[in-house]
DNA sequence: TTACTATGGATTTTT
DNA sequence: TCCATAGTAA
């Protein structure tokens, strides 16, 4: 059955089934089978005789490892026992047995990067920095990428002794560092990077590994920074059979420190590697292959790959060109509505945007039309506030020697205990050597906090209360205790507004996923379900039974499809970015290049490109040209809807390209005050609308940018509001 | 301590 | 525009 199976593939995927042993690079084309390739490689290694203990599968996403898992099993009831999971979550359970090795207990937290950058404000303060001299977000950035390049602290002061800003940095990370361990805690990074000092440290703990890992596969290769190639570089040593799969024109996180020349260096660093490309897309038409193809050959900095189809061309791609964003969204709408009407389904749908700022306008076009979507990433669940705030009391319980968690959680709901409160603990804690929590527990032994002792008497005694009870309880019954004896879940209540009850909504649904882990794990403990839920990602929630349409940015679109593809916003300053354009680094155009690359792909059918002659950006009406990759595809395959002539030619006169004359910011340039919109109808009149048929005009009402709020009574839909802008009424 | 107003800043975010 | 944070008044 599993030689069937191989037999069905084509003959590179074929050999990268076949070919085991030693380093090799499979250079997977978007849309040519990487997936089943690897998991049909890892049943075959198994049905060799290899044990599926003896291999470890990597993936970016736990969705990813989900799914491959699956489809292993599907193969081999074996697969079972494979180590197929993210980077992070294989360092975990590598640190959870070796961590006393490093200085640190097996329980230790791990820091999210709200975690993070609230430990390097707190830092900040302490050193008495203004947040506006460094920006947390920015000082946290420059130590995550230190960390990814396996740059510790000491060796950082070192590199920056000359420079005053990133010596003060470095003092930064060196505290940050220092409370990390001393709180017995973890950031993302660190996962990564004490796994490798691990290995590079103890030869005998890293041979323990290298024998249990003799097969090591790792997939979305391109992605990978610095310290994760080492780390699997590590592995692999002793026999040397590593395969990875990726593809250089999908790497879109340089930005967050993943190295492209990881995959473009591969065969230097591991020699006699074997290469093979898989070319061979099964997901596009021909046209929409031949625009990416077009489009990705303006980079320099990749290896040469040709996506080719056995499909015929398929459909012309579009382009239309909106007046406004609204208009924009309203036509996207109008198209889905269209397709749905002739048999289509709303999931086949998809609209893909650069920043997620762009998701609002978009999503009132749905709305308008009424049709029901999903909109992934923006605020991520477990980044909800209510979420991080129930989960803050859940790490309290698990750990009181962390501080943070108990410090977020202090005065919420607002008990009384103010900043100046906190300070003072802290500072007692400080003095005596102790953590925050004993700190707590003994306030009433601190004279500045006499005042006080009473509420904060009161809150140590409902944390020792929920410890007591955590004892005994699941997770999902602590969770209920937390809301209850805490008062959260009735100040949700008392609020009663749509926001509060959106909140108590997630809530539950918090409930919800700490029932479904008990069920999934038979010894479920606290220390457990927050692991798990701080290796979880939004996009892992990501299914596609549900018959809706999607909103998701770019980046998130990564290893999806879908028959019809909206890229929206498809204008300069936008796609590509602003920063992009002014940075004058021909790398970052070109990984904005790689991201369009990835959007085009996503598409098996039809690909539409919008934009709008202007639209509403930070409060302000800007006017973008359309994007110039739209000018890197073929013409002849691509249809204009607006038939804008004239916005092409502007265009052409137009000088871009960031290695010539460094355009002006296009968002600099704002447009006048729209003139008026006319209408040539007022109160009483008859009307028609497109979409609600005839009424009358009952109010007119001016707005600020010049159109009109039209209040009109239909014959058929009741009394609705519309506006002048998008509406489109016509006398009748 | 809290609740209000002014101000400034604003990609992308697999873990 | 919309958000988070800083500063101020009660």
């Amino acid at each position: 059955m599993l030689n069937d199976s191989i037999n069905s593939l084509n003959p590179e995927q074929k050999k990268a089934v076949l070919t085991t042993e030693g380093p090799l690079l499979i250079l997977a084309g978007a849309g040519s089978g990487k997936t089943r390739v690897l998991t049909h490689r890892i049943a075959y290694l198994i049905e060799q005789g290899v044990r599926p203990y003896n291999i470890l599968a990597i993936t970016f996403t736990n969705k990813a490892a989900r799914e491959m898992k699956e489809r292993v099993c599907a193969i081999t009831p074996e697969g079972d026992d494979v180590w197929v999971s993210t980077f992070h979550s294989s360092c975990v359970r590598i640190l959870r047995r070796e961590a006393d090795k490093m200085g640190y207990d097996s329980r230790f937290s791990i820091y999210d990067a709200d975690d993070s950058e609230r430990l390097i404000r707190e830092i900040l303060k302490g050193m008495n920095i203004s947040d506006k001299v460094l920006k947390p977000s920015s000082v946290l950035a420059e130590i995550s990428a230190q960390k990814d390049k396996l740059i510790g602290p000491e060796k950082y002061a070192k590199l920056t002794e000359k420079d005053f800003r990133l010596k003060k940095i470095s003092d930064i990370y060196t505290a940050y560092q220092k409370h990390l361990k001393s709180n017995n805690a973890m950031d993302f990074d660190d996962l990564i990077y004490v796994c490798t000092e691990l290995f590079r440290t103890r030869p005998d703990v890293l041979e323990k590994w290298q024998d249990r890992f003799r097969y090591i596969l790792v997939d979305e290769y391109q992605d990978t920074n610095a310290s994760q190639y080492r780390l699997v570089s590590m592995l692999a040593q002793k026999y040397g059979n590593l395969c990875v799969v990726g593809d250089d024109d999908q790497s879109i996180y340089g930005w967050r420190g993943a190295d492209i020349r990881n995959i473009l260096d591969f065969e230097k660093d591991f020699k006699d590697t074997v290469v093979i490309r898989l070319e061979q897309n099964y997901r596009s038409g021909a046209n929409i292959l031949n625009a990416a193809n077009a489009v990705i050959k303006n980079n320099v900095m990749r290896k040469t790959k040709t996506l080719r189809t056995a499909a015929g061309a398929g459909n012309m791609l579009h382009f239309y060109r909106a007046r406004s964003d609204i208009e924009e969204s309203a036509f996207i709408a109008e198209k889905i509505a269209e397709g749905v009407s002739h048999g289509g389904r709303y999931s086949d749908y998809a609209i893909l945007y650069r920043n997620n700022s762009l998701s609002r306008v978009l999503e009132e076009g749905l709305i308008r039309a009424g049709i029901p979507y999903r909109l992934f990433g923006g605020v991520r669940f477990y980044g909800r506030r209510e979420i991080m705030d129930i989960l803050s009391y859940l790490k309290a319980i698990c750990n009181p020697g962390d501080d943070m968690p108990i410090r977020r959680i202090i005065n919420v709901p607002k008990r009384g205990i103010g900043d100046t409160t906190v300070a003072k603990l802290a500072e007692a804690a400080e003095e005596n050597g102790i953590s925050f929590y004993t700190a707590l527990l003994s306030a009433d032994a601190v004279p500045s906090l006499k005042g006080k002792t009473k509420q904060l008497e009161k809150f140590a005694e409902l944390l020792v209360d929920l410890r007591d009870k955590a004892e005994s309880e699941s997770v999902s019954e602590l969770i209920e205790d937390i809301l209850d004896d805490t008062g959260y879940r009735s100040e949700l209540e008392k609020e009663n507004t749509d926001e509060a009850r959106g909140r108590l909504e997630n809530l539950q649904e918090l409930v919800n996923k700490a029932v479904e882990y008990e069920q999934d794990n038979e010894n479920a403990d606290l220390a457990g379900f927050l692991e798990e839920v701080a290796l979880v990602a939004d996009v892992d929630a990501y299914t596609d039974n549900a018959d809706t349409a999607v909103l998701m940015t770019l980046h998130s679109s990564k290893g999806l499809e879908f028959p019809t593809v909206f890229i929206a916003a498809f204008e300069e300053g936008i796609f590509p970015g602003f920063r992009a354009i002014t940075s004058g680094k021909a790398s970052d155009m070109e990984e904005e290049r790689r991201l369009c690359y990835v959007g085009i792909t996503r598409a098996k059918e039809e690909l539409y490109f919008t934009s709008a002659r202007e639209r509403m950006q930070y409060g302000s009406r800007v006017a973008n040209l359309p994007s110039r990759f739209l000018e890197e595809i073929p013409p002849d395959i691509v249809e204009h809807l607006s038939d804008d002539r004239a916005a092409t030619e502007n265009r052409r006169s137009f000088a871009y390209g960031a290695n010539r004359v460094r355009p002006k910011p296009v968002n600099s340039y704002r447009m006048p005050e729209p003139k008026q919109a006319v209408t040539d109808f007022g109160p009483g009149d008859k009307v028609r609308h497109i979409k609600f048929g005839i009424g009358t005009v009952a109010a007119m009402e001016e707005k600020r940018d010049g159109s009109f709020e039209i209040t009109v009574d239909f014959d058929n839909m009741g009394r609705r509001t519309v506006n002048s802008a998008f509406a489109n009424l016509k006398k009748v």
